[in-house]
DNA sequence: CAGATCTCAGCTATACTGAAATGC
DNA sequence: CGCATTTCAGTATAGCTGAGATCT
């Protein structure tokens, strides 16, 4: 209550609360030696099989030439394959290795922790509530586009 | 239900969440027309009337580097008057000009207009809860910096 | 032909770091 | 001296854009 040093009028702002977070969950998941992108792609992958690269972007929300470069190291890292797909030559299909497997479970590990360390704060429900209202203002946001 | 295009999994990194609701947060307040930083700014300057670039930077979280470039934009546009202060001569103190004043009030209706449009989809109980939950995660890790 | 996909070469904004200059 | 403040220069990352090549 006396303790107030976040400035009233710009903590107004939602949007410079939400930014803050953001910065500290990332940091928050950095330490724990996490590339945020990396995980989200290798789980996108685990859990879609393998895909093309424009079905990958959509599904991590991921620019399609960050993408590119990013697929380019975990390949070249030996974690995912990338196949010219025969069906549509268009496509390549990116694959999972089991190094890329591994990698991903091993991050995970990680990840749960720098979670747990980020919503120390909250309790069960409050993540969870947490976890709603962010989800609902994505999905609202993602339709409207 | 049957639209679920979310990756379960990805999901499950609340930091990933966090990430890019703030960038839809961004989005929608660089779409009316406003810099984050530059809102900040005027709005932490207004309610702390006249303190140094240092003191700015602590209100704001904002780097120091990043802050002392801002400034010199706004003072080059007439918004903000940026004087050493005589008590100790490290300091200088900046302060809101009547431009600067009547920025502020623009920034600020636009502001608000953002905000609506971000929490759109939020009823009144559940913005105030968002805010409370986002404010104890920053809280906490501040804290612990 | 329209449209999708992959690729490449940039751009911008944001956050941060190291160090010098000045003054307490 | 240690410490705070301002300033400058440079780095890193994320997100994004435009355009060409290839294919359906």
């Amino acid at each position: 209550m006396a303790n107030d040093s976040t400035p009233r009028r710009v903590s107004v702002l939602s949007s410079w609360l939400v930014s803050k977070v953001a910065l500290e969950a990332q940091r928050v998941v950095a330490d724990a030696g996490v590339r945020r992108q990396e995980f989200a792609v290798l789980a996108a992958l685990e859990e879609a099989g393998a895909t093309s690269q424009a079905d990958l972007g959509r599904r991590v929300w991921m620019d399609r030439s960050d993408l590119h470069a990013l697929i380019g190291e975990l390949e070249h890292d030996g974690l995912v394959t990338r196949v010219v797909d025969e069906r549509d030559r268009r496509r390549k299909r990116v694959r999972l290795t089991s190094e890329g497997e591994a990698r991903l479970r091993e991050l995970q590990a990680r990840v749960d922790g720098a979670q747990e360390a980020l919503l120390a704060p909250l309790g069960p429900d409050e993540r969870r509530e947490l976890r709603r209202l962010l989800t609902r203002l994505l999905d609202h946001h993602r339709g409207a586009r």
